[in-house]
DNA sequence: ACCTGAACACCGTTCAAGT
DNA sequence: ACCTGAACACCGTTCAAGT
């Protein structure tokens, strides 16, 4: 008869995921640099060293919280949309991911994640590409161009200002013009202009010629 | 009457530039969390504290890292090709920065670098696409998407991969059949089927309707 | 102005020990 | 199996002092 675990008031039993999940939070609050094994111990209310006998060491950590991120990725099930929306609407919640925790974001484009999770993301994805009638060769062209601009569009929404520094340098006349339409209020249209450019050429291709 | 320093066997005195090449090369050897100031004043011949007179704190060092990083990027001049020639350039040219500087070239992505090296940059790309005949928010747009592309592309390539960690999850047959296609062997051609999507939108864009 | 040397408040990780 | 506590070899950065 397997013993039922007395009701207790301590703190639910240490997890890969809930030291993850703590991980995560705290570096949306103190950043990358603000997580510690001391810091993060503290948290969960145990010592540090508790923490490796659920990790090896710290960089393994890292990953879980890049793979609890990839986590939050949404890719809707093959039946339910067109392949082409199914894309479309997981690079805007990646986006959206993203924008959520800032300050994490870097552990998922610094370090190449193959987790089960982020292996079984990348099948979804190539199956998407798949059903569209796309060769292996194909597939693999359109899921890095698409990763890559994700990626980097995200990765440049998030990234802090040089704190301080030199004195910047005056900006000339382009920017000048430009930087009213790089406000964080206009990134949302920036995105999805992107976007648009991307999805509009991957569909000319697919009514196109098949070699071009 | 200026003296003249007297010739000397002693390193060559230290500047912020010299100081951000030592920790260039020192982070292509030990990568990043090899770069410590002790370390990197030991390199140049003096202590620890003497890099903080040339600057405030390691931030900062980093960015003037990441500025090095950008100072290899190869943006031709404006008369010597067209615009689109000058910007596909300017783009393979920071990749191949990249991929000779793996390890440092997340300081790229991970701070807003606005040195004003940085700056001038920005404003030689944005004159390119005003020499295409864009308006100041289309070319915001289209700096976004190259930057996108061009930084998320470099990032995924010079990744490293997960140290040890649980066993890998076992590939499916979609990522088994695209495997061989994202080999590194394989990437200068998925770049460049990246870039040339990139380009022929933009070159479309030019002849087609001025808004879509 | 430029650099040293000691000190402070931290790190990640090891090891032996507890239960 | 899971966690503690002390210890080791480091960190970035401060401060006062040297020249």
């Amino acid at each position: 008869m397997k013993r039922i675990p007395a009701p207790s008031r301590a703190r639910p039993a240490l997890t890969r995921e809930r030291i993850a999940a703590t991980a995560l939070a705290l570096i949306d609050e103190a950043g990358l640099d603000g997580l510690s094994m001391r810091v993060l111990g503290n948290r969960l209310g145990v010592e540090a060293m508790a923490l490796y006998h659920h990790f090896p060491d710290k960089h393994q950590l890292l990953d879980a919280v890049g793979d609890a991120l990839v986590a939050q990725w949404e890719l809707p099930a093959r039946g339910t949309r067109p392949p082409l929306a199914r894309l479309r609407h997981l690079v805007r919640s990646g986006r959206a991911s993203a924008l959520r925790h800032p300050q994490a974001f870097a552990l998922v484009t610094s370090r190449r994640l193959n987790t089960p999770r982020s292996m079984e993301m990348l099948e979804r994805v190539l199956e998407a590409f798949a059903d569209l009638g796309l060769e292996p060769g194909e597939s693999a062209r359109w899921l890095s161009l698409m990763g890559a601009f994700a990626s980097g569009h995200a990765m440049a929404e998030v990234a802090p200002g040089s704190p301080g520094g030199q004195p910047d340098a005056l900006p000339g006349p382009y920017w000048q013009a430009a930087a009213p339409h790089l406000q964080p209020d206009q990134l949302d249209a920036v995105f999805e202009s992107g976007l648009e450019v991307l999805f509009d050429a991957l569909a000319a291709r697919l009514i196109g010629p098949p070699t071009r």
